[in-house]
DNA sequence: TCACATTTAATTGTTCGCAATTGAATATGC
DNA sequence: GCATATTCAATTGCGAACAATTAAATGTGA
């Protein structure tokens, strides 16, 4: 019996490989980002940060290490640069010495309204409905967090 | 008229982008592949790099470079580390000087054996039907290729 | 032919991302 | 109460990722 050879019969090639679009999509959507970001003088993991402490303000490290999936090796050497830019302030817990905790500054909480139609000029370029997107985010969290708790077994 | 707050009507919402599910999605991808990929000795991009290179031996680094949406100077130190594991060599093309080749080794070839088992235990680790993954990956694919092109313009 | 533009890799400098380790603070068990 | 374990951030070292620049080779137009 002979049959066509199908896509799922090579799952060496690249361009079968779910994780390969995801990849190369993560680096599409930060060059998309970039010259937005560049405006508010961030990068792309900066400004997640920054979208965790609008939300919630004077939080320890690792509370933004959870949402973000990031740990100290990564957040501590960037959350000193945005002290460097006067965005937030790193202060040691008293209650708890080990930990830091992070405040935005004035102009930290201010940059927010600057960063209000990012979100917009991003789904411009996705020439997206924003159902579908939902729809996308959707999955992709479920797979996420799917391939997040293999890790943690 | 009052109506409740959607999740739409928070763009800056961390939890409603995105790019935040693709850029976290894509991390644990990585984390998930890294101890398989570790006993090939490889990390996720040389991986990349060896699939192309699976498919067209003796190519330039441009193409490997259009393949997977890098530069040279991502590659190019990504290269080295890959001849300098004897993996592949890099020759300079005699037709046009401004090339470097790419040539796998007999070790590099003979690697692919050794690979072929990690396709399926990333689709396990998924938990995912291949159906839906490769929906999953097409509409990821065409979303990243609408990036791309605004990138373009 | 010769000036000029284009193509291609390589280089430099900055920022992530993470593993592994360190060191200090806190929690736990006996 | 004290030894031990755990938690948390910081540090170190390595490998991407990319912008900007450099340098060499090739292509093009007058």
């Amino acid at each position: 019996m002979v049959r066509k050879q199908s896509a799922a019969d090579q799952p060496l090639r690249l361009d079968n490989q779910i994780c390969f679009a995801v990849y190369s999509a993560a680096h599409a959507f930060n060059r998309v980002y970039k010259p937005l970001l560049d405006r508010l003088g961030l990068t792309y993991p900066q400004y997640l940060v920054m979208l965790v402490l609008w939300e919630q303000d004077d939080v320890p490290v690792k509370d933004i290490g959870e949402r973000l999936f990031l740990d100290s090796g990564t957040l501590t050497p960037l959350l000193k640069r945005l002290e460097a830019a006067h965005l937030l302030k790193r202060t040691r817990s008293s209650e708890d010495e080990r930990q830091v905790l992070i405040a935005l500054t004035p102009q930290g909480q201010a940059l927010k309204e600057k960063a209000r139609n990012v979100p917009q000029s991003i789904l411009a370029a996705s020439e997206c409905s924003v159902s579908e997107l939902v729809a996308m985010k959707n999955e992709i969290v479920a797979l996420r967090n799917r391939l997040n708790a293999v890790i943690g077994e």
